[in-house]
DNA sequence: GCCAACGTTGGC
DNA sequence: GCCAACGTTGGC
């Protein structure tokens, strides 16, 4: 199984709207970026992600599961974008932000600190399970 | 609201 | 195929 970020903000998509569609998820559509595009395609049912919200917020929110595998975009006609859909698992205990993540070193190498404008990154396990402990929320 | 970083586009 | 111009993103 596959770890991965997914980045959002809150006045687009916010985590409340994510958990409203339960178990049925919803579309990670709209990214037009051929590397978050392709980690996309890659994803298998039943890898997780965590949700981040960037601009105002700049806070990992909660865990998401991949409920959908990669298929077309429905909100364009043009064939090179495909997404995957995704469902809320859990809510964070202690949200972790930007600052707490960049103050630890062990996540010094973390996409969302080298590379922050990628919209859909992966996560290693090890910093999968940093994060998880940091939000006091269990990591399965 | 600013601006650096990055990705995309299009002229050559 | 290069690269300047442009648009967008997101942290600050």
């Amino acid at each position: 199984m596959a770890y991965w970020l997914f980045k959002s903000e809150a006045s687009t998509w916010s985590w409340e709207q994510q958990v409203a569609k339960g178990d049925v998820g919803e579309e990670w559509d709209g990214v037009r970026n051929y590397q978050a595009r392709n980690f996309m395609r890659e994803m298998k049912l039943g890898d997780r992600g965590f949700f981040y919200l960037s601009q105002k917020d700049r806070k990992i929110v909660g865990i998401v599961e991949v409920c959908a595998e990669s298929h077309p975009d429905s909100t364009t006609d043009d064939d090179r974008w495909d997404c995957v859909d995704i469902k809320a698992v859990r809510p964070f205990s202690n949200p972790v932000t930007l600052d707490q993540i960049k103050a630890e070193e062990r996540l010094a190498e973390m996409v969302l600190v080298k590379n922050s404008r990628l919209s859909v990154q992966t996560v290693t396990e090890s910093e999968w399970r940093i994060v998880c402990e940091m939000g006091q929320t269990k990591p399965d």
